[in-house]
DNA sequence: ACGATGATGAAC
DNA sequence: TTCATCATCGTA
């Protein structure tokens, strides 16, 4: 059996830990189902600097949980339609996350979501069995040859961060 | 290229 | 209380 990601994985920069996360299998247990598919895509939104980060312009309702501890869910909701997963990396203290944009058989944070019935009660939750949804190393080895580094999507008006590698994607 | 669709946060 | 904005997606 597979264990899920303890909060040390989550407990570094959010580059590195969106790095890590490509070949790791998202893991959603749900109304007595469980389903697993690998990342295959990550961006990573870092400290309270980064203007891109929903915590550029310090704490508020929404990303309190991004200054919480490392290994816990960041979920909201956007453009009327979508939501966003994200996990919490980082210190406490310090807001960092990694927003996972894509797995294998679902392209696109939207409809990643959609697709694994993750919404607003997995807010502040902790990536581990009990909350439904965790993540598992099942031994995917995925070499450098297969990680592409882009700037991230969508995040055009953050100036200089706009312009950051942050983003990760299996070729 | 653009509209859908509504929560969020900052301004007023 | 209003209002612009938004870490997107489907249709054109």
């Amino acid at each position: 059996m597979h264990r899920p990601l303890s909060a040390t994985f989550f407990d570094r920069s959010s580059v590195a830990v969106a790095r890590d996360l490509l070949g790791k299998f998202l893991v959603r247990r749900y109304r007595g189902r469980t389903a697993a598919f690998m990342i295959t895509e990550a961006e990573a939104y870092e400290g309270p600097r980064d203007k891109a980060s929903h915590a550029y312009r310090g704490r508020t309702e929404r990303n309190a949980v991004m200054f919480g501890g490392a290994g816990r869910w960041y979920v909201y909701f956007i453009y009327g339609m979508y939501w966003m997963l994200n996990v919490v990396a980082g210190p406490h203290g310090y807001p960092a996350a990694v927003l996972i944009r894509g797995v294998e058989g679902a392209a696109g944070p939207g409809r990643l979501t959609r697709k694994m019935k993750i919404g607003r009660a997995l807010n502040g939750r902790t990536a581990s069995r009990s909350s439904g949804l965790w993540i598992e190393d099942r031994g995917v080895k995925v070499p450098r040859s297969r990680v592409a580094r882009t700037p991230r999507v969508g995040v055009a008006y953050a100036g200089e961060w706009a312009k950051k590698p942050y983003r990760f994607v299996m070729k």
